[in-house]
DNA sequence: ATTTGTGCAAATCGTTTGCATCTGA
DNA sequence: TCAGATGCAAACGATTTGCACAAAT
């Protein structure tokens, strides 16, 4: 079934939901809702559904792109500008991280810790580094300056055999 | 004065240098035919000519743009379309490293080693970590994958006073 | 002579923006 | 009511590409 399409929870006696909506719509609902008040964004039906795509099923890492086509799947109506304004909103609020992978198009997570990321070159993916990296020492930001990120990006391509 | 503008290895007793070709030019232009050469690329005037701003004056950090006007300033005389398709296969021959710092344009680094780089948000500029980095781990690579790079990128921006 | 590189302009790709329309507070 | 959002299409900036011409082996 379609992911809510009013920012009125709506009672919703559904089974299964394609978008992953988790067994009682409505705490998904309210906490999308929540998100948006806190960011003090309105809990506009595009805003609200991009939210429960991207907050309802765990860490994900999402394009635009992407998160456009996953919002049709789920008979969400909306443009793809408003995707990419929606994500930019969502990054300004604290909500999502940006992260520029391989310098064509920008990925976001919904991991908004610093952590870094396998970038697998051929498939275009991003996915988290389990473990395995660490820092014994973080740099002083330059005088005048601090430190706004850290990526750290291990780009990895396909051995060949 | 211009950067060489031949393959041949010109007597040249002109003094200090708007590109800064080091004080015997003959010994650069027969360092950039060998890096050429190893590579596999022709040495041709374009080539010869961003060879010499990019590998004579130390470790540099450019872009397509900034070293196209580079050239223009030096009067040597290039299309924009070249410098990226030489930027391209001087990255593919290892002669330099690209780094995608902020999702819209890339760098190009002389320094081909891994290591970390400051990128100034306000700026738009890349800058070499000089110290205070340092990885305790480097995580495997995902089966059947081989890491490719290794970016770590700390975005600085101006403290707000 | 044959292969490779160059220049230009047009094409492409991801992303942003202007503006008229709509919607939530 | 009225600020704030949306949708569309056009604008945009960085980069790539197709093709005719030029230069290197």
């Amino acid at each position: 079934m379609d992911i809510q399409a009013t920012n009125i929870p709506a009672v919703d006696a559904s089974g299964p939901d394609v978008v992953g909506i988790e067994a009682t719509p409505d705490a998904g609902v309210q906490h999308c809702l929540q998100l948006l008040g806190n960011a003090g964004l309105r809990p506009t039906r595009q805003r609200l559904a991009l939210g429960q795509l991207l907050f309802l099923n765990g860490h994900r890492h999402v394009t635009a792109e992407s998160l456009y086509e996953e919002a049709m799947a789920a008979n969400a109506y909306l443009s793809l500008a408003t995707v990419y304004n929606t994500l930019n909103q969502f990054t300004e609020a604290g909500l999502l991280r940006r992260i520029a992978a391989d310098g064509i198009k920008s990925f976001f997570d919904t991991d908004t810790s610093v952590h870094p990321h396998f970038y697998l070159e051929g498939e275009d993916m991003l996915v988290d580094v389990a473990d395995g990296l660490a820092f014994t020492k973080i740099p002083e930001a330059l005088p005048g300056h601090e430190i706004a990120r850290l990526d750290v990006i291990v780009h990895l391509r396909r051995k060949r055999t």
